[in-house]
DNA sequence: CGTTTCGTTGATAGTACTCAAGTGGTGTGG
DNA sequence: CCACACCACTTGAGTACTATCAACGAAACG
């Protein structure tokens, strides 16, 4: 039990925190993209245009929550990824499933330039050439880990690496515990996690029972015990190396 | 029906357009990249080693096939993804899971170089620098798509998709149908697909008893019917544009 | 205040996992 | 050449988990 704990401190961070650990990242985006990219600002449900390689867009996530879902034939909607400030999104990163689209979860800002803008932009610069490759390379971890929780973890598991993940991301330190403003809906949970509205709701329920989570109107969770949620997914320290503040420093 | 067919058509090759449609690819690739990088042969099952960051390699797969394994604690080892001719390969790439490593799945060729070289070099080459996140963004797409599979699709139409990729990508028109010398075993099968090998061999039996599948010994397998094949899993079309010679061109 | 939507919960069914026994092929040693 | 052990694969029976369907309750909205 204690080598889950070894690296998963319990380590998320209050807004201030938060701002100050983004402030290096955008500082070094800022010199060369700003310039050339369009900022734009995406209320809540809003979809951005995902056009296919031709006139290919990059979308460079500045603040807020996105996700890429897809609408497969005769079945649920999906939830295949989500994307945090830093991550950049382009079409051809995104499998050509039947309803694609990039959904803002919350009001978001993403800058958006065309893909050949891109590509000189960083031929350019060699710094920002390495730095968006380490970029990439994170997300494609992150999609690659996604595939393994979906695979193999049972639905509590897979509930408590996404609240795990969220909380490394988004929650705040509080006297009673972490605090997270949960982003997403039940539909979109159950979407990412590819589990059954219904069986979600189990789960949730399970989780209220044993103390791991309280719930408040309009998405607010508080988490009293980190660490128990921690040991609750074997994945716990995976997901700390790829979601704590300091992995995407 | 006639839906799926439209983009699925089905298409794998023979070994001397396999050849040709691979050859503009390692053309550009060889003028920058083949000064700096060591060729490296790997045998079946020979682990090649996936440093961290500071003394980070990057592999770029010449021929054969590859994968990268886990062994989650207490569970099955899981085979993440596939890397074919082409493919990328870097530590930061793959979710720090327990008993990750990159394993050769055939007779493998891959070049071998830094990342401090493979970025500098990308930073003297616009053209391939371009290249290489046009890749990266297709594998993105590819371990994404795999996360779909795994969490939406049932035991059978996972090994349908993945027949599917195997016969774009290695399989061989013949008189009777499509022939592939499947590289994977029973358990790497299972392992990709998130399936027991029980399961697996339950389904590879329903699949003979359709005449979907015909097995000689040494992993050599024949499908008569492509497009009964196609129609198995609700995303040949999607499999199509990524694995499909056209897409890798 | 009615209507709609979302979340919850129970009963049931379908799917895959687990364990166990049986089968076939391969390699080794007598 | 045969006997044996060993391994991978197959197949059956029981179990665990999740999906599905339906009913109910609560909150949001007109």
């Amino acid at each position: 039990m204690t080598s889950i704990f070894q690296n998963a401190t319990p380590a998320p961070v209050n807004p201030d925190q938060t701002a100050e650990r983004l402030a290096p990242r955008i500082v070094e985006s800022e010199g060369v993209l700003r310039e050339h990219a369009t900022p734009v600002r995406a209320r809540r449900r809003q979809r951005l245009a995902l056009d296919h390689p031709p006139s290919e867009t990059v979308y460079i996530v500045r603040s807020g929550l996105l996700g890429i879902e897809a609408l497969p034939a005769g079945k649920h909607r999906q939830l295949l990824e989500l994307f945090y400030p830093g991550d950049i999104i382009r079409r051809s990163q995104v499998p050509n499933l039947p309803g694609t689209s990039l959904t803002a979860l919350t009001v978001s800002e993403v800058w958006r330039l065309p893909a050949r803008s891109f590509e000189a932009l960083l031929a350019a610069n060699p710094e920002q050439c390495a730095q968006a490759q380490r970029r990439v390379a994170e997300q494609h971890a992150r999609a690659t880990l996604h595939a393994s929780i979906v695979g193999t973890l049972n639905g509590d598991e897979r509930f408590a690496s996404l609240l795990v993940e969220l909380g490394l991301r988004l929650g705040n330190a509080g006297p009673a515990g972490i605090t997270i403003d949960v982003p997403l809906s039940r539909t979109d949970i159950a979407d990412y996690l590819a589990l059954n509205p219904d069986t979600l709701s189990r789960i949730t329920s399970r989780f209220k029972a044993r103390g791991l989570l309280t719930q408040f109107g309009g998405g607010n969770t508080l988490i009293p015990a980190w660490d128990a949620l921690c040991a609750s997914t074997p994945l716990a320290a995976t997901l700390q190396t790829l979601h704590a503040p300091a992995a995407t420093a």
